[in-house]
DNA sequence: ACTAAATAATTTAGGTGTCAACTAATTGAT
DNA sequence: ATCAATTAGTTGACACCTAAATTATTTAGT
């Protein structure tokens, strides 16, 4: 659901110390320990997602001239043949919407999609994309799809699925997070 | 390492099925299947950051009127209070040179940080912070701490502690390609 | 010593990203 | 039926980010 985006957060990671087990602390020194945990998780996801999307990045760049946001926002028009409109695309690709309208600018100059007025709703716009766009896509698709397989070689196929449930699960507590945030934000600030 | 950046990449995931144990599958489905277990993590792995980071941010907007690239920037310095040259600055923050001279400009104009020439090699800057930036940093720094400990809730210390584990092996990887890919990509380009 | 190669930092051009302000169309409460 | 509020999309201003070119300095091979 998300989309290519350039990841931006704090990345100040200490290498070392994965201390395995941590048996019976000191009940006072656990908050804090609890507190650099969370902290250097954070760092340590941030600094891997970098490092691949930085790899992905270049490679599409050199092999096929394009960028992460041009080919995620193509990957979502691949799976909704019908098109999408530009809400929903801004939605899926977790950017703002005026965002979305200068990435589908470029891939329409470069005929890759087309926008066709919604007849049901004539303030929407449908985002399709072309035989060509679709074509292109499904190449770079296929390479993509080998490169995220080479980069998380090293981890087996029953970390990658440790590691993938405990995302689902981290996601899954963000998304529920999500209301309750912007409610009680929105009454902060007014 | 890393440092506050702006995540793109392509997420197109489709949540539901995490099928817990794989019994033993037909051999030639196999590879098929590990290469959408590896696109799939990726894909998660995107989702889960972008959203901290979109949540950080907003934050830091918010409440410190600053950015991720200048909290991050700032975060470098204040474990390095000898200061640091635009190089190192840009390689642990893993961005471009370019991109270190434009934010180190903006923190020099607010001045939070200060640039003076380094005696020993006349190419090179030092970059420290001030000490109303180190002041500054500090307030920042310990509400960052309790964001990522609020939006990480979501998994138990265990589980924290397993995908720290995990990270750490696959960005062991990910390090060690980095060799071997430079050098077979520019044995490649020419 | 001299000069070619390497290194440190900046600049430039262009894509990506945000937020806030805007236009146009639709909804919904009276 | 009317008109305020909402929704879809675009635009503008500005920050970030990269790659490539540029300047200034240092290093190293002869």
């Amino acid at each position: 659901m998300v989309s290519s985006s350039t990841i931006r957060t704090n990345l100040t990671e200490n290498a070392a110390l994965d201390s395995q087990h941590l048996p019976a602390l000191d009940l006072e020194t656990r908050s804090t320990q609890d507190d650099h945990q969370a902290l250097r998780l954070w760092l340590r996801m941030l600094s891997c997602t970098v490092r691949i999307q930085n790899e992905i990045r270049d490679r599409l760049r050199r092999e096929f001239a394009t960028t992460l946001p041009r080919f995620d926002l193509m990957a979502q028009l691949e799976r909704h043949p019908a098109g999408l409109r530009m809400n929903e695309l801004s939605r899926r690709l977790m950017v703002s919407g005026g965002n979305v309208t200068g990435i589908t600018d470029q891939l329409e100059h470069e005929r890759l999609v087309t926008r066709t007025l919604d007849p049901e709703d004539r303030r929407a716009l449908t985002v399709k994309l072309t035989a060509s766009g679709l074509k292109r896509f499904r190449e770079m698709a296929a390479q993509n799809e080998q490169w995220t397989v080479e980069l998380l070689q090293g981890l087996n196929r029953e970390e990658k699925q440790t590691m993938l449930d405990l995302l689902s699960k981290l996601k899954m507590h963000l998304g529920q997070r999500e209301h309750t945030s912007s409610v009680s934000s929105s009454r902060r600030r007014r």
